[in-house]
Order: structure tokens, then C-alpha cells, then sequence
RNA sequence: GGUCGGAUGGCCGAGUGGCUAGGCUCAGCUCUGCAAAAGCUGCUACAGCGGUUCGAAUCCGCUUUCGACCUCCA
């Protein structure tokens, strides 16, 4: 199995992938919280870890990819008046609360479906694990490092950070942390400002609640990852994932408590990926600048001049390196459409591109580097999945797909062995690693025949030197979206926007 | 305020000591009835100042500036 370097958040630097089990990955992403519509910022680190369970699998590994849904906990340990989201919405929208989770679990999904997106192999609930939390906390209770306060639990930092590096994976300092003035619920009641909730007690009025040893309440945030990941990937797991923003507290928390509960460090590889920024300013619900998906791949949006196809930001996303933020902006994205098309039809014509038969290469030279571009993709991936540089490589061999096809390239200036090659790198990095897809919707028969009419027709006119008529179908065509295009063979192709 | 990370050509973005990243845009050419597409060519930058070095976008220091995290966040 090749060698595989990945940057581990938590010793900072870039290292080898030596896996626990040989042969077997387990990988945990920490996945979205469903009490609203999914958005573009939700695209980077799904993507982006797709990429990597699609890589880990290439690699020969056989990978168990676990992403969580958060539909309880967390919502409701927020400030006194930021009330229980699910419950507030619910009562807003008049759904029960797993109706509305039920909805945005259903959009999520179909977001990522979109995007092309493998489905995870396990995606556990929070809700669908209370008694797993539960458990876990009991074990923390029991081991001295959490402690009840009115039925509510807390984890008790100060006594862990005093065997234990709190604060490594963040790069915080504890004592900072205790200086923190924040106003959290529940705050007088911890010993320590930097305490962080295991279980909450339920006041009333609240809908999701569940019976536990310290009365009825729901858990906090942060257990839920670490009870669904170490048991469904073991105590130690090799990679765990998540956005940059969930270093602290959400990370760290997990780090505390599964060391308690195991009494080792519970994650061998930390990778988060950078953020999405729209004008330079990380998009947020407390920015007020979100875009959902929906609105993405409608336009429907003030910020967007268009609609972007999900695999437009696909792209965009992989032709930046996962740990740099990626700047939103209607150029970019229309940059990266076209991008996106041309490296996409120079596949379409590679699979269709017949070789003269020749085991020697016509043109030595181009050979030679064709078969270095070809093969330096996998060491481009296996340096911390640096797409960008296979992108980068994948343009290099465009042209000479392009020039095969347009006649500016000798049919046999390369080997058949090294058309090949082409023909499956494009498929292995662009459609099966990078997760590409065809972007025009499959074109159906009935307007097939229907161009195939007028195609004919403009021929004859072309024949006839009948230059109006002609351009005339072709423009009106173009009006209509479709675009005709002559090829060199005397053949006409057609593209519809 | 604390901690951390950036500043690359018209735009987006790779890149950690020497070798053209790449894409998009733009201009010219080839092909073409014309277009489109495709190919070729051109545009060659690393915030500023200082230092280390034979050599720095890349290392060090300072300055300016932007952002992230410190609160739910992907």
C-alpha cells in the first residue's frame, strides 16, 4: 500500500498514515446539526472528507466512514434567552420536533446527493444514542472527573488539566479559558467557568427530554461524538474530522471526556478543514450572510448572479487545498464553471479516443511526460490530499486530448499504453476520487431527435452555401440555450446550458 | 484583550530555499463560410522594510493589513 502523509491538527505537522487495524480505516466526521436548512459552508467539509474516504478506498483500504446527525443536545445548552431551537422553531412552524429534524435530515441528505457525496457507512443520531451518552457519563462521574449539580452534569477541566494537555488540539491555555467572561446557562452552578456540560436538566417547558440517573434532561453537545464514535470505530480511531471552528470547545471536549472514559486519547489523526468565507468574512449564522444550498443551486439569492450546479462547487472546493479558507465570490465560482466543463469534456473525449495500435510512441518526449503527469497524481493525493496539484496536472493532459481530437497531436504520438493510463487517470482522480460528475442534465431522446431535425436541415443549408438559414438555426438555437458547435470531422455536437 | 493563521500576477488559487504550478479573463495567431470549440503564443507575481544565505515567495525580525478561534457554528 502506498504511503499516505496527512497533517494532523493535533501534533501540527504533517504525518505518515500508519492505520490501527492494517488494511482497515475508521473515519468519524462530525456531521450537521439539523435544525436548519444546510449551506454552502456545509459543502466544504463533506466534500472534502468525501474525498478522503474516496482516496483511503483507492489506497486499498476498507474504510468505515462514520458521520453523525446532531438532532439533540446542544441546541438547548445556550444562553438563557436563546431557549431550545428545536423547540422554538417547532412551535413556530407548528411541526413536532423530529418532524423538523425528520425534514432537515431529508434536505441534508439530498444536499449531498447533489454534490455526489458517498453516503457515510454508519450515520448515528444523537438522539438514537441517550443511553450510550448516558453510560459514558456515568463512567466519568465514576471516575471522578464529572460531577452533578441539579441534575445537571459537568466535566470537571480544572482536575483534568492536571495529568492531561486541555487545550493542545486548540492551542489554549486553561487559565485563559478560566478568565473567560462569558454568561453561559447554568454557570453559577459549575465550579469552573471553563466546565463544560455532560447532561442538562430539562426545565418544563422543554419538549426533548429523556429519563436519566440525574432526573430528566438531554445531554450536552460534545458527548454525543465521542459516544457514537468509540462505538461504532473502538476507544482509539484513526482519523476523526470537522470544520476548523470545531477545534474549541467541540473537539477538545471530545478529547477530555473519551480520555476519562477509556483512559487513552481517543483519535490517532485530527484533520478539520478551513472555512468558506464570502467577502472575506466567514459565513454564519451570526453573520447573517448564509446561503443555503437550495439557494445555491437556484441563484435565488442576493449575493449570486447565478445558479451554480453542485458540481461547479464541488470543484471550487477541491481546486483549493482543504486547509486554506476558500473565498466566495461569483467570479470565482464562474471561473471554476468553466474550468470544471473543460476538464470534464476532455474526459468525455478521452474515453471515446481510439488509438492507431503503435506500443511505441510517436513523440517520446510528450509520452514520457504524459506518464509523469499521470503518475505524479497519486503522490499529489497522498501529500495530505492535495487536489489542487491533480487538478493542476489533469489541465496538463487536457491539451493533449484536445489536440488528439482537433488534429494538432499525432493519433500515435503516444503509446497505447499510455493513452491508457490517460483514460484512467481521468477516471480514477476526476470521476472516482474527486467525486466528479457529468454536469449537463442526461440529454433526453426527444430533443435529441428534435436537434438531430434541425441539425440536418442546417447541413443542407451549409451544403448549399445557404449561410442566413444556417446561422440563423444556429442563433436561434443558441437563444434557446442550445449551443451548436461544427467539428473538424464535418460532425455537429451540441451542448445545452 | 488573548491565541492562532494569512497577505502570491486583472481575478481565483498551488507552492517552504535554487527548477514555467494550474485555472479564469485578456490580446495575437492557426483552423473555420462565419461563429463556437480546440490548439499555439503572449501577459511571469509573491504586502512593506531590514536580516540570514552563493541564492528567499519560501527562513528570521519589525511594520502595515486581513481573517479565524476564544459563544452555537462546517
Amino acid at each position: 500500500m502506498p504511503k499516505l502523509f496527512l497533517y494532523n491538527s493535533y501534533t501540527r505537522q504533517k504525518e505518515e498514515f500508519i492505520p490501527i487495524t492494517p488494511g482497515y480505516a475508521g473515519l468519524y466526521v462530525c456531521g450537521p446539526t439539523v435544525s436548519g436548512e444546510s449551506h454552502l459552508g456545509h459543502a466544504r467539509p463533506y466534500i472534502t472528507f468525501d474525498v478522503v474516504k474516496r482516496y483511503l478506498r483507492h489506497l486499498g483500504y476498507k474504510v468505515r466512514y462514520v458521520r453523525n446527525i446532531t438532532d439533540a443536545g446542544h441546541f438547548e445548552e445556550e444562553g438563557r434567552e436563546a431557549i431550545d431551537k428545536v423547540n422554538e422553531k417547532a412551535k413556530l412552524e407548528k411541526l413536532e420536533p423530529m418532524e423538523m429534524v425528520q425534514k432537515y435530515t431529508n434536505l441534508f441528505h439530498h444536499g449531498m446527493k447533489l454534490f455526489n457525496c458517498e453516503d457515510p457507512s454508519i450515520e448515528p443520531t444523537a438522539t438514537g444514542h441517550i443511553i450510550e451518552q448516558i453510560n459514558m457519563i456515568e463512567t466519568i462521574i465514576a471516575k471522578g472527573y464529572a460531577y452533578e449539580v441539579n441534575g445537571s452534569v459537568y466535566f470537571d477541566i480544572t482536575r483534568y488539566a492536571e495529568l492531561y494537555p486541555y487545550g493542545k488540539l486548540s492551542g489554549r491555555v486553561l487559565e485563559d479559558q478560566l478568565e473567560t467572561t462569558r454568561e453561559l446557562d447554568g454557570q453559577e452552578e459549575k465550579r469552573n467557568k471553563a466546565d463544560f456540560a455532560l447532561w442538562k436538566s430539562a426545565p418544563p417547558e422543554h419538549i426533548m427530554r429523556w429519563k436519566s440517573p440525574w432526573g430528566e434532561g438531554f445531554p450536552g453537545w460534545h458527548i454525543e461524538c465521542s459516544a457514537m464514535s468509540s462505538k461504532y470505530l473502538g476507544d482509539v480511531f484513526d482519523i476523526h474530522g470537522g470544520g476548523m471552528d470545531l477545534q474549541f470547545p467541540h473537539h477538545e471536549s471530545e478529547i477530555a471526556q473519551s480520555t476519562i472514559a477509556h483512559g487513552h486519547a481517543p483519535v490517532n489523526y485530527w484533520m478539520h478543514n478551513n472555512m468558506i468565507t464570502i467577502n472575506g468574512k466567514k459565513m454564519g449564522k451570526s453573520y447573517n450572510n448564509v446561503i443555503k444550498l437550495s439557494e445555491l443551486f437556484s441563484g435565488n439569492h442576493p449575493i449570486l448572479e447565478q445558479a451554480y450546479h453542485p458540481m461547479v462547487v464541488r470543484f471550487y472546493i477541491l481546486t483549493t487545498h482543504y486547509r486554506s479558507t476558500l473565498d466566495f465570490s461569483n467570479e470565482a465560482l464562474q471561473a471554476a464553471e468553466r474550468a470544471a466543463r473543460r476538464l470534464w469534456e476532455a474526459y468525455e473525449l478521452v474515453k471515446k479516443l481510439s488509438h492507431p495500435g503503435n506500443e511505441t510512441p510517436a513523440d517520446a518526449n510528450l509520452d514520457a511526460q504524459v506518464n509523469t503527469w499521470c503518475r505524479e497524481c497519486e503522490d499529489f493525493m497522498s501529500d495530505d490530499f492535495n487536489t489542487a496539484k491533480v487538478i493542476a496536472n489533469l489541465f496538463f493532459l487536457a491539451p493533449v486530448i484536445n489536440g488528439i481530437k482537433g488534429g494538432q497531436v499525432a493519433p500515435g504520438a503516444l503509446s497505447a499504453a499510455t493513452l491508457e493510463l490517460v483514460k484512467d487517470t481521468f477516471k480514477t482522480y476526476l470521476e472516482d476520487i474527486m467525486g466528479m460528475q457529468p454536469m449537463q442534465a442526461s440529454q433526453n431522446n426527444k430533443l435529441d431527435s428534435v436537434l438531430s431535425v434541425l441539425i440536418d436541415i442546417r447541413k443542407d443549408a451549409k451544403k448549399r452555401k445557404d449561410f442566413a438559414t444556417s446561422d440563423q438555426i444556429r442563433n436561434k438555437l443558441a437563444e434557446a440555450g442550445v449551443l451548436l458547435k461544427d467539428e473538424k470531422d464535418g460532425s455537429v455536437s451540441y451542448t445545452v446550458e
